[in-house]
RNA sequence: GCCGGUGUGGCGGAAUUGGUAGACGCAGCAGACUCAAAAUCUGCCAUGGGCAACCAUGUGUCGGUUCGACUCCGACCACCGGCACCA
């Protein structure tokens, strides 16, 4: 054992050793349980960032503690390889996606092999290879098959000036990232998959995940958004034809308060009366402009416009206008909503802007009151549930009556009824870009949309073009998109639209089973390893990744493809990695800097006071803590920590520094604290081996005679238990951590030559050194060696603590007086509870507190406190 | 705007089921070792009062339940994630 601890050296010889005995290879071993540890897997951007790290740690950490714990582990890795940095790195450097893509792998891949991941690099699966996307192209075509996908139009942000279609993401202040042009909504067709048909199912089988985290069960709840309610049709005539404006509402019991209709800029209605009403077409126009993004919608000005045309109310008769509504969404429901400024807060604001009547028809349970008259500002309880007023034959009716009551007439005259109504939309599947799977269509004048047949799958996406930013090369692309048409011959065109990239996410995981199988899509492998027992990845995807996972493995168990219906047992959503960001904004332009590009000053508790660029003096904005984002330029570099450090200090590191779920704020403090601790850890294992040999403890423990040895021991078991569980149940790395580093500080004051005091370090190095293996691997190889082991550490079993070291004969209690602890009392373990109670009163403290004041209560709890009340 | 989450010393965090608030680490201060530096080791480290014992205050804000609240309830504030074409 070499004196001084070497990361380099003892990384390099343990990932050799790994190496040649294949030890990450997972088997499929009936005789052992398995375990699948899946991590999310990366997008190749270029580098590892500091979540990937956290992620795979994470991942790795419970990998290895499964191991030790008898399973058979699968740990595998991929790359979600499609998508859209890799077109906009294109065009900023002229080199085809694939070579950017392709290139970007094979360094991140030699990053997560420096870090020591037990990852299975036999099963690496990449999504932008044909052989694993031919298999969403046959899923596709099953879908279609049965219907699950179909065609219909969506919108989109259009760029009028590069003619192309934007993501979000490349809409800034509603405008095209690139061409700086106003952005439109369009309509173009796309393919939808039915995920709604599933909505039931998806939100009943939430209840069925006790292993995900309560708040991504609500999340996914909130999303799929069941509401039950009514749906209302309210007649109108046009053209001499009789047509109805359906709405959907979960408060019909206000529906005899309705003062206006309110439609989509995009409802048929809308169109009509527009054609003679150039002023209601400029007003559509203007809501057509600006980005799909529903967050934007939701913050606009809500604004409207009258159609000149009335709708009749179906209860009462009455004549009720329509309006347009730039806040109304065509895609929910009907694209249709009633207006009831009295009880609704929107409707409300919007009555007031445009003058339109409020009626109140429900007054509040406890308040007898006269109703308001025409308040001018909305009050919450005019939101709340009561009975119902102004309502004629509905008059004194509760919510519930209310409600059916008017679902029951409006029913009769054949004008709405009940009506569960979904938040969740079908999943728009189409994307107008190249760099992503090709949708195994082709598009002939006479036969309309062909599937391509199974047997000319892969639809082979061209490797070697450049897009530049005026839509998608592909289109353009003659050789790809020039086909026959597989049913009658004649010529025709190829689909160009690609898919989007959550496909490509949505089963990975089932093909790390069996990435080999160029027959089938998956095969046995699948079912032994399926469902994954853990997956890990960051809270950013708790909605729309694994809600699309949760749709296609019900699609793939309805074809028999996999025997799981839920893909993930237990979910770890792990947190943000954050960093400070700063930025300076010329011309409309931000620029962001590097933190090595600026002077920043701070205060005595280090917060940022000001920062000024290097290169030019000038003062640049903070931004306080944000991700880590490429785009932002504060992002940290693995690599150069591991090599100053070394792969176990940054994982101790990132372990250590806060709870998994939680945000962690990154700060060049502390890697350094983790490999002082690494060293500490080498350094006592060195002199103790110099000092006492390494005599492994093997099958007899050792026995302690004196206190501070009894102690000692206590004190390693403790901590082998509360590591076992902070690792395995709680999933709290940083208190395993701190729990260890807290045994080692009890082991350097144990100071003991004795034969059992020596034979107690040893016991408690060697504890230290398999509580750690998860999580700082190579060191601990080296030193489990070092202790005199010949087995390697990595399927060494998981060790359980000696009952008989862990009993106590004594125990301090707190004593509490009216909640203020007053005084301790040492006592016997198996004290009765009166005894102490006797105890603690003849502390002179606790005398001095009660002072002859009568003892209103008093309790024991049992090995944790004394509490009484005068 | 809607949905979800978080808030504890100078900093990251601990307190697992309502039971000792501040474990462990970072930073800082003081000392030891050293010709010196680095490394290492020891001690101190919420605020106010006190020589000390000890006392008071204290977990974003305001209020409540309880013998006892970081933990439960209500209202609010700030920040973070998601909002369907970033991944």
């Amino acid at each position: 054992m070499q004196e001084r601890y070497d990361p380099a050296t003892v990384e390099t010889q343990a990932q050799a050793f790994w190496e040649e005995t294949r030890a990450f290879e997972a088997k499929e071993d009936p005789s052992r349980p398995k375990y699948y540890c899946l991590s999310m897997f990366p997008y190749p951007s270029g580098r590892l960032h500091m979540g990937h790290v956290r992620n795979y740690t994470i991942g790795d950490v419970i990998s290895r503690f499964m191991r030790m714990n008898g399973h058979s582990v699968l740990q595998p890795m991929g790359w979600d390889a499609f998508g859209l940095p890799a077109e906009n790195a294109a065009m900023a450097n002229g080199v085809p996606p694939a070579k950017w893509t392709y290139d970007n792998i094979a360094y991140m891949k030699r990053q997560l092999q420096s870090l020591g991941f037990a990852i299975d690099w036999t099963r690496e699966v990449t999504t932008c290879k044909p052989e694993y996307y031919r298999w969403n192209q046959w899923l596709f075509l099953r879908m279609l098959e049965r219907g699950i996908a179909y065609k219909k139009t969506g919108v989109v942000n259009w760029d009028p000036v590069d003619q192309t279609v934007l993501a979000n993401e490349q809409v800034i202040d509603g405008r095209g990232w690139r061409t700086g042009a106003l952005i439109e909504k369009r309509e173009i067709p796309m393919y939808y998959l039915r995920i709604t048909d599933q909505a039931q199912e998806l939100l009943d089988a939430l209840n069925e995940l006790p292993g995900w985290p309560e708040r991504v069960r609500t999340m996914q709840a909130n999303w799929i958004g069941k509401s039950e309610g009514v749906r209302i049709g309210f007649p109108y005539e046009l053209n001499g034809e009789r047509h109805v404006l359906n709405v959907f509402t979960t408060r019909a019991d206000t529906v005899m308060g309705v003062t206006f209709c309110a439609v989509a800029a995009e409802h048929p209605l809308a169109t009509h009366a527009a054609k003679n009403n150039p002023e209601l077409a400029a007003f559509i126009e203007e809501c057509k402009r600006g980005t799909a993004m529903e967050a934007e919608i939701a913050l606009m000005e809500k604004k409207g416009m009258p159609t000149g045309l009335f709708v009749e109310h179906p209860l009462s008769g009455e004549k009720i206008p329509v309006w347009v509504g730039n806040y109304v969404l065509m895609t929910y429901g009907e694209g249709a909503v009633m207006g009831v400024p009295a009880h609704d807060e929107r409707d409300f604001y919007f009555a007031k802007k445009y003058g339109l009547p409020i009626k109140f028809v429900i007054r509040p349970l406890e308040n007898e009151g006269p109703v308001p008259d025409s308040p001018e500002d909305w009050r919450p309880e005019f939101g709340e549930y009561g009975v119902c007023i102004n309502s004629g034959k509905y008059d004194g009716l509760t919510y519930q009556q209310a409600v059916d009551a008017v679902a029951a007439d409006l029913k009769a005259k054949n004008l709405g009824d009940k009506q569960v109504q979904w938040r969740l939309r079908d999943w728009g599947i189409s994307r107008q870009r190249y760099w992503g799977c090709p949708i195994p269509l082709i598009h002939c004048a006479s036969c309309g949309d062909v599937p391509v047949p199974d047997e000319d799958l892969p639809v082979i996406l061209p490797e070697g073009l450049v897009p530049d930013g005026s839509g998608n090369p592909l289109a353009k692309l003659e050789s790809f998109v020039k086909c026959t048409c597989p049913k009658c011959g004649a010529p025709a065109r190829r689909e160009t639209d690609t898919m989007d990239t959550f496909v490509d996410s949505s089963w990975y995981f089932v093909r790390y089973a069996c990435p080999d199988n160029d027959k089938a899509m998956s095969d046995e492998r699948a079912n032994y390893w399926l469902p994954v027992d853990q997956y890990i990845g960051g809270i950013e995807h708790a909605i729309l990744h694994l809600l699309y996972s949760r749709f296609w493995t019900r699609v793939m168990n309805d074809l028999g493809l996999v025997n799981v219906r839920e893909p993930f047992k237990n979910l770890l959503t792990q947190g943000m990695v954050l960093n400070e960001a700063f930025s300076r904004t010329t011309d409309g332009k931000r620029r962001y800097y590097w933190a090595h590009e600026l002077d920043i000053q701070r205060d005595a508790h280090r917060v940022v006071v000001s920062a000024t660029a290097k290169d030019d003096g000038q003062p640049v904005d903070y931004e306080g803590w944000t991700t880590m984002s490429k785009s932002k330029n504060n992002g940290v570099d693995p690599q150069q920590l591991v090599a100053e450090y070394g792969a176990d200090s940054v994982r101790l590191f990132m372990m250590f520094k806060s709870p998994p779920e939680d945000t962690l704020e990154w700060s060049d403090d502390g890697v350094e604290g983790a490999a002082r601790f690494m060293r500490r850890l080498w350094r006592v294992v060195y002199e103790h081996v110099q000092k006492n040999g390494a005599r492994p403890t093997g099958s007899n423990p050792p026995v302690p005679v004196t206190d501070a040895q009894r102690a000692m021991r206590r004190a390693a078991h403790a901590t082998l238990a509360k590591v076992t569980d902070d690792i395995g149940r709680r999933r709290t790395f940083n208190t395993a951590i701190a729990a260890v580093m807290e045994l080692m500080n009890t082991l350097s004051k144990f100071d003991d030559a004795s034969e059992q005091g020596r034979a107690i370090v040893q016991e408690t190095l060697e504890l230290i050194v398999l509580m750690l293996a998860p999580i700082v691997p190579h060191a601990t190889h080296a030193l489990w060696q070092a202790l005199g082991h010949s087995d390697p550490l990595i399927d060494h079993p998981w060790p359980k603590p000696d009952p008989g070291a862990l009993v106590q004969d004594t125990l301090e209690i707190p004593v509490q007086i009216n909640g203020k602890v007053r005084a301790r009392v040492t006592i016997p373990a198996d004290s009765a509870d009166q005894d102490v109670l006797n105890a603690a009163l003849a502390e002179p403290n606790v005398a001095k507190w009660i002072e002859g004041k009568p003892l209103r209560m008093w309790k024991y709890v049992k090995g944790k406190l004394l509490t009484m009340a005068v």
